[in-house]
DNA sequence: CACATTTAGTTGACATGTCAATCTTCTCCC
DNA sequence: GGGAGAAGATTGACATGTCAACTAAATGTG
């Protein structure tokens, strides 16, 4: 029961930092897309990963993989989904067990009509303030910090 | 109606790696807390700022001002933390709308236990993986990436 | 003092996420 | 073929967050 390594002075302001960012960041995407686009940031992610998809409808279980969710997750979401008309699930022929997903008419208007506003908010936002080389460090960094979690099996 | 500039190669796979990170983290953060102390990360963020601020007791709106929380989160989290016998809340005597928050006894004793592993929690995952200069580099590029975000006013 | 406005905080309706339980369909293997 | 168990997906109960509407106390102004 020894005592562990209280945060010094820096590094508690980092912290704070970080954690403000963390919830931070998330929220003022989700502002910006329900404010252009009327639609979460998690509906978003679905649109965007189906669209890309296509023309091959995706599996419910790759949708999760992909987007690294919970698959209950993606269900509910994807339920919420299609009674709003942006998707349609339908049995997979080859598997009975599956959903075939693939974005409606509507769906397809909505992701191509608030893709633009998206990228642009990512990129005044991640991009812009960043410069090239910065850019990569700040990828090293979440990789590191990400993959040292990880290894301990607490991501 | 211009087109935006798309990601390319690379800033597609900065921002994947970016968006699983902000769902990631959190995440791995709070299932740390649950199995060790069994409590949310958001009850522990009340619970370590209340002990801060003793022996004074503080202001729900104080509590939300310093966490960057809305009012209405904080009171529906301080409701149930109080239901869970982790706070009190009472009247400001200098102010009727007011209130004071406090930790119940047993409010310390938790915060107590779980401040230990939970600090160690974030030096392995935050801290470990980067050097002194890398963890520099990263608070000032958090505090880029905001302060920009800040300026269009989207945080 | 009286009334309008601001400020502190709560509440309710709803969206979202988690976990555990469940239901179906596949797959294996005898 | 048939039954055990794995795999795909949904469901329900619950925790949490958001927004908007509300209550009540403080403040400010004629």
């Amino acid at each position: 029961m020894s005592e562990p390594r209280w945060l010094n002075e820096e590094e508690a302001q980092l912290w704070l930092e970080f954690r403000e960012f963390l919830w931070g960041f998330p929220r003022a995407m989700d502002r910006q897309l329900i404010r252009d686009a009327g639609m979460s940031a998690g509906e978003y992610a679905v649109l965007a990963a189906v669209s890309e998809a296509a023309p091959e409808a995706l599996r419910s279980g790759d949708l999760a993989a992909t987007l690294q969710w919970e698959r209950s997750r993606v269900s509910h979401l994807l339920r919420r989904m299609e009674a709003k008309g942006l998707i349609e699930r339908c049995a997979s022929s080859s598997d009975g067990r599956g959903q075939d997903i693939k974005l409606s008419d509507a769906g397809w208007k909505t992701i191509r009509s608030a893709a633009p506003d998206h990228v642009s908010f990512v990129r005044e936002t991640l991009f812009d303030p960043l410069s090239a080389a910065e850019q990569e460090k700040f990828g090293v960094l979440l990789a590191k910090i990400r993959s040292a979690a990880v290894d301990r099996n607490l991501w």
